[in-house]
DNA sequence: GCTTCTATTGCAAGAGATGGCAATAGCAAC
DNA sequence: GTTGCTATTGCCATCTCTTGCAATAGAAGC
């Protein structure tokens, strides 16, 4: 099992939380993803490895590996839920209203944001919970331009 | 009927749209809220007034309202819609995960932000789709103490 | 007022997400 | 291996939001 994941059994041990054929299907299925992944997704590929699959229990574990860190989870543009997977979570999204294009926010802008509410609010921002929506440079154009 | 509801049932018309006794309803409710309301909310008042209201027809009502830009919806930290009536409906908002506590952008930030995704990459920020979620300053220091 | 056209409504069905609760099954201890 | 505690599961009910479709009812023209 490939990082993060190798020591997720004993993590949930030592919690009093149990190793269930369940969580393991679930794990097994996000070890397999990289980025972003929806839950309808996840959902799917889990029922795909074993068809009894329930949703209720998904997305239970998901919040269990997320109090564990080791999932986010935040909301598309369509406030639906989407879960980053490993040590690159803490990033936030760019969505194009117009044509759908998704990005993920880059360090810079990143940082600026966070800077901008700490300075004026004292507010921690948690970035990999941050969906902009709005209109990429090529739709801004287009719009501008027709 | 306050601004900017005046003048909804012409605009209505001109647009080929009509004017139904259940449209009626939704935008007294909403000339009687102020701020950010949820659809809950929004379905829940609507049925004080009249309760044969049908959240269907609510959600199709607030649809053409915000294609007449009366309305603006976005989605909170749960991922659940809002939405923003008014002039003053161009802003984001601040979501504190711990406490729930909610506050608006300023102009300050929300000039930050804008400015940081322009300058890199020309993408144009929908402010009034933004919730940002994180801890609020008094949360945050709470946290950083105990 | 009556007719006609068609935007809207009401309803039913469905997907996504979440919580309660009884039954199940990890796993630690013996 | 067996027992006991209780974290989890599976299922059901509920809530939010959306879509399709037949029936209804605005409103413009006569």
């Amino acid at each position: 099992m490939p990082e993060p994941w190798s020591g997720v059994r004993e993590q949930f041990r030592q919690r009093g939380m149990r190793w269930t054929p369940q969580r393991r299907t679930v794990i097994e299925v996000l070890a397999g993803s990289s980025g972003h992944v929806t839950s309808a997704e996840l959902i799917e590929r889990c029922r795909e490895r074993d068809p009894q699959t329930i949703p209720s229990t998904v997305y239970r574990t998901l919040d269990a590996l997320e109090a564990l860190g080791l999932v986010r989870h935040g909301h598309g543009a369509d406030g639906r839920e989407e879960f980053h997977v490993g040590p690159d979570a803490e990033h936030g999204h760019l969505y194009c209203g117009d044509c759908g294009a998704r990005s993920e926010i880059r360090a810079a802008e990143a940082d600026a944001i966070v800077t901008a509410f700490r300075a004026a609010d004292g507010f921690e921002v948690d970035l990999s919970h941050v969906t902009v929506v709005g209109r990429c440079a090529s739709c801004a154009a287009r719009h501008a331009a027709g």
